[in-house]
DNA sequence: GATTGATCATGT
DNA sequence: ACATGATCAATC
């Protein structure tokens, strides 16, 4: 498969995954289903990158670069409301001093993002599970406003070598929490002090609550019934 | 039931 | 080791 040319392609192609069972998705794709899907957490991601043509899934660079953009799954219940937390990107522990908002890892990584909700409910197998209808979105003055100012309180902490105080509890849209092999791994950073510290590894989340209202567009209020 | 901290797999 | 892709599962 082939990158998309633009983005009406990459949209185009999106909106024809809608529909598809995981089992269709991984026929089309060549790929067989995970045995376990437990042992697979990011199967689903690697599945739609693949059936929309993105480019390596391990470099550090967005996954349709000539487009700037990047593809994120997201498990929604029946509702369509999100099950999980989004990971956006590690905790940069050396140069998260002197940085701004603007060029920081988040804005950057967040700044245009294809959404492909997949259907996760409890009660339905994983092969039966559905890819649901893509956004491609950029984040609104206000999304904007919002993930700046959790993003300035987070990583201002973390220059001052509060990171062990960063619990998964601050962020209204944007939280930090663990993103490492195990409770054990430790990385090495210095804070605008100068001091060494050894501690978890972190990264940035989008909590569902954010990721919830960007799906249905903040001017509707959904509330199930 | 929602949330936070822990964890799984693969590639460079 | 660290990046990619996330979900699991203990706890609140």
């Amino acid at each position: 498969m082939s990158p998309p040319r633009d983005e009406a392609e990459l949209l185009t192609r999106a909106r024809q995954l809608a529909g598809l069972t995981l089992h269709e998705l991984s026929v089309r794709i060549s790929q067989p289903l995970p045995p376990d899907p437990r042992r697979a957490k990011g199967w689903i991601g690697i599945a739609v990158e693949k059936a929309l043509g993105a480019q390596g899934a391990s470099r550090a660079v967005p996954d349709f670069p000539d487009l700037g953009v990047e593809l994120k799954t997201l498990p929604v219940d029946r509702r369509g409301r999100p099950r999980e937390s989004t990971f956006v990107c590690t905790v940069d522990l050396s140069e998260i001093g002197d940085m701004e908002w603007h060029e920081s890892r988040v804005c950057r990584k967040l700044s245009r993002v294809l959404w492909v909700p997949v259907e996760s409910e409890l009660g339905v197998p994983f092969p039966a599970r559905r890819v649901g209808q893509p956004l491609l979105w950029s984040p609104s003055h206000e999304e904007q406003d919002e993930l700046r100012f959790d993003w300035e309180e987070l990583s201002g902490m973390i220059a001052r070598g509060e990171l062990d105080r960063v619990t998964g509890h601050l962020g209204k849209s944007l939280q930090v929490r663990p993103k490492a092999a195990n409770s054990r791994a430790r990385r090495r950073y210095h804070d605008d002090t100068g001091v060494a510290h050894r501690t978890l590894p972190r990264g940035f989340y989008l909590r569902p609550s954010f990721t919830e209202r960007l799906l249905t567009g903040t001017f509707f209020v959904t509330d199930g019934v």
